[in-house]
DNA sequence: TTGTATGCGTTATCAA
DNA sequence: TTGATAACGCATACAA
């Protein structure tokens, strides 16, 4: 016993002794069918166990009802989590997500976009400042700009210019600005920076705390920013190469979580006192936030407001009652933990 | 300029002057088509830009080359690794996926199963223990056997009896029995087990630390044994509890890193040495296993073979060289670092 | 309120 | 090797 039952409306319509597009309009909740067919159709569709062909309406309507929903590895924590929300968003209304995780290559994502397309989802929500090429002259975008001529194309966190083409994201620039000032105002002065990605938002974060500083009178060091991969070990690393090098420094402020994780290992192991020595700041207020002792202080970016605010967007743009395409900026939020001491 | 263009079979027929008939041939890569022929309609295609409408290709199929995924919560870590390894092997072999994310009621994880089948997914891959009931008595988890009637039910990590339903397990038992075993021959005895869920593999776990104790003539004390939430404060905060009242132990086994990660704080607060005063062991191999300092000896489960090995099955499934149902097990795998001294 | 007829874009069967 | 044509299951414009 295997493959779909091929009950169809004919079938039901046959039992029921209506037409067929009786049938269909009780499917489709028209009003104008009485009440007493209604129920006959209705009953005779339960005792079959018919349930509609999609394949059949997608024809006509020519939609599935689907969302793509595109990011590099859904095995990041925050994309996992993106990922969540936006699926149950896009369930309570009425529609269903189909995930394409593409890893870092060009033309991956280029052919992943294609096979979206060609499965004809709706939309497309691309998750991740990671997913864009960050050099704005490049044509590495252009493929999404295209695809934006079909159909909308939303990003979370990420942002592109364009017809068509929505960005939902967090205020990340005045995060960092805010956090580090913050920092500054407390008493420290020799503030570490560190970062795992060039993107849009990971630039916007860096410019963040650039400007803070700038804003403070108080000079940027380029030995006190460091590009690490998204990596405890790497940041751990890192920091301990510029104590053993002399440095002094009383802060780190991260672009991620995970280097923030790295940094209260590099203090545990090198015996200095958090946040009395040193003071962290992590990113995203994920789990990794609460792993350590103590636990670290960190930049909530309220990624669920931003799901659901792009799936409330996404559903006005089908209404066809918005279609000013545009960014939408949420403000983050500093959870503070025993990592810092203001 | 929204929505798809809908260049179709006809408009390359005329192009190319022949018959939508050898159209379609070309398209499917049947032989009986002159090479000359098949050169000009593919050339046609090209110029028009023209890609083939899955809504009519499914109607006449009835499949989409699209796998439903099911899970709880894609924001679990474990379970958002499984899903980009079997998006990305399901890819590889040219199926595409669609994930629903439950929570955990039944009735809606009955509701997204009838949506997956609505949408005439080929197969279903239900990733985790939790999506299952563990009480096999109950008829909770009949709604999964009767769907495997229509096609075929795979199982990432849970165990269900029926035709069409496949299981691909890690060996849990044996993983907890052996680290048990090893733990006990380094000298600990008292060794407490904190655990997140009683589902089938759950219960395995419990059973190998159990089983273990026993064939070591350990006494297995209740209250050794504790189930908490998926929770790094829960965790802490039973083992301070159980420390208060008196108890002692050297060794925390646990079913999960977050629960791992859980007792290093707590040695941490209580100034217990790790791993002279006390061992741990965590379960996944997850990230949060190196958060800690020192970093969690833990359990790696073998995901990524986990789901590499389910997406072959299916895949010999659908070319019919594979008809038996039943589990396939993977065998475990022992991390270790710095919080165990064997 | 209900029914009839047609189109949607393929694939597959049969003839030529 | 090709072409004509019949499904496939549904939605809908138009008739009744």
């Amino acid at each position: 016993m295997k493959g779909y039952d091929t009950m169809n409306i004919y079938d039901v319509s046959a039992k029921a002794g209506v037409s067929i597009a009786t049938v269909s309009r009780v499917l489709n909740g028209n009003q104008s069918v009485s009440a007493k067919t209604r129920d006959k159709v209705l009953r005779v569709m339960d005792e079959l166990g018919y349930t509609p062909n999609v394949f059949a309406r997608g024809l006509g309507l020519n939609t599935m009802k689907t969302i793509g929903i595109m990011c590099t590895d859904s095995s990041d924590m925050y994309i996992a989590n993106a990922i969540f929300y936006l699926q149950r968003e896009l369930r309570n209304n009425g529609y269903d997500s189909m995930l394409c995780c593409t890893g870092g290559n060009l033309s991956s994502k280029q052919q992943s976009l294609e096979l979206l397309m060609s499965k004809r989802v709706d939309a497309i929500i691309i998750v991740g400042s990671k997913f864009l090429s960050s050099n704005p002259d490049s044509d590495d975008n252009r493929y999404i700009t295209d695809a934006a001529a079909s159909l909308p194309i939303f990003l979370i966190n990420g942002h592109l210019a364009g017809h068509n083409i929505y960005s939902i994201i967090c205020n990340d620039y005045a995060a960092v600005y805010s956090v580090t000032s913050e920092m500054i105002k407390s008493g420290r002065t020799d503030i570490v920076y560190l970062y795992t990605s060039t993107s849009h938002s990971g630039l916007n974060k860096l410019m963040g705390y650039k400007d803070a500083l700038s804003a403070n009178d108080i000079e940027v060091r380029p030995n006190f920013i460091h590009l690490c991969t998204k990596n405890i070990i790497r940041a751990k690393e890192y920091l301990t190469h510029l104590h053993d090098s002399g440095e002094d420094f009383d802060a780190v402020i991260t672009s991620d979580d995970s280097l923030a994780v790295g940094a209260v290992k590099y203090a545990l192991a090198s015996r200095i006192s958090i946040p009395d020595e040193l003071s962290i700041v992590g990113y995203n207020d994920s789990m990794l936030a609460i792993c350590t002792e103590p636990e670290i202080t960190s930049i909530d970016t309220r990624l669920e407001e931003l799901c659901t605010t792009a799936v409330d967007r996404l559903m006005k743009v089908f209404s066809g009652s918005e279609s000013e395409s545009g960014e939408t900026v949420i403000p983050a939020n500093l959870v503070k933990r025993g990592t810092t001491d203001f």
